[in-house]
DNA sequence: CGAAAAGTGTACAGATCGGTTCAGAGCGGA
DNA sequence: TCCGCTCTGAACCGATCTGTACACTTTTCG
């Protein structure tokens, strides 16, 4: 394995530890054996088991959202759709056979001070995936683009939950359905004037 | 202390430090020290850390539901309105200084295979409690108040989630307002036939 | 009252925890 | 080529983990 891919390579390998079995019951020795490296080389990359673990929830972070924002991006280019959108993704999170639960929010429930790096790193995840939520519902024109992405971020997270305890994927489906149902009631801007982009009127014509 | 108290005394005390540290984090160490008792009397109730985790979650599982039921039923006699006031006690539990989220779905973070007892547990508690929403949902005469439930159950878990997240009470309010809206356009069957039960009715009219 | 049961405190076992040390092997770049 | 950096593997550290052993005191109860 090259220098280079090392640091990943563990930062993979524990990511998976973590999901499988959690954060606090996950040891130094089985990740290293894991990732069929030396204790040595561990700490070289990281200080410390928690500098680990903040390094992994960064990189999830940013594969999961960067994952959603593909994945919503080449479903539809209506942003009210792209809302809806983010259900299909979260089901699709769902069915992997891997999934144990979001890894932040057992992040912060093994952590639960709030002034706990961990929780803190939790809670800047979910910050950042509430504002996409919101960038959506703007470029959707709701009237309340911030009291409608708090709304769908509560059915993402009572789904994630549920769909911990069951198992199964039915609650992202049930709670897009409950999103569709809320936005469908809800206000939205007239349109932008109709001049310079063609390009949504283009797609929406075909 | 009275011998008889022993035993729910170490299950307040273990279960207040797993809501505070979480259960790997927590040792029998500290529960005995924080509990003023030996070692040696816990294990003679408990024969195990697992045990006593288990018979914390069947205490808190009681002491949540019957809580719960209590709070509902002398908010209200009307069952529509009991499946929404579960809100308000979600509201008071999260306002306590000591939340740190749903102790169940930690439990089932830090306990993730599908076969451990307290993953187990974990299940049963919810499953109990979508049944109580079932049996409001039910009285409350919805159509189908089994989807009815579930959907107040994924808007309870989206609350609770978020509100472990964020530390604020606002999220059991906005979860609130979303059941109100989602229950407003639910069909509903004919009331029973008005002939026995005046009950209601009197309650109704004063 | 007196025996059985259950409490206490301490010491200890064996495993595992996160983290360090060190000598040596192997690769990378000037 | 060769210097320097990194990875290896294993030993080791002190702390902590769950759980046990034991000798002794206190409470409960017929």
């Amino acid at each position: 394995m090259r220098r280079s891919e090392i640091r990943g390579h563990l930062l993979d390998t524990a990511l998976r530890l973590f999901n499988q079995h959690g954060y606090h019951a996950t040891g130094i020795d089985l990740i290293i054996a894991e990732a069929g490296v030396a204790k040595t080389t561990l700490y070289r990359h990281f200080e410390t088991k928690e500098e680990l673990i903040l390094a992994a929830l960064e990189r999830r972070d940013e594969e999961d959202r960067n994952a959603m924002r593909a994945f919503v991006e080449q479903q539809t280019r209506d942003p009210a759709e792209r809302l809806l959108a983010t259900f299909d993704f979260l089901e699709a999170t769902v069915r992997d056979k891997q999934f144990r639960g979001c890894m932040f929010l057992s992040a912060a429930g093994e952590h639960k001070d709030t002034v706990d790096p961990v929780f803190r790193a939790a809670l800047m995840h979910k910050r950042l995936v509430l504002a996409y939520f919101e960038e959506l519902a703007h470029a959707a024109r709701f009237a309340e683009p911030k009291r409608i992405a708090i709304e769908i971020n509560l059915l993402h997270e009572g789904a994630v939950a549920v769909a911990q305890i069951t198992r199964t994927a039915e609650p992202t489906r049930q709670a897009k359905r409950m999103a569709q149902q809320l936005l469908a009631a809800e206000e939205r801007l007239a349109p932008p004037a109709r001049g310079g982009d063609a390009e949504q009127r283009t797609q929406a014509e075909t």
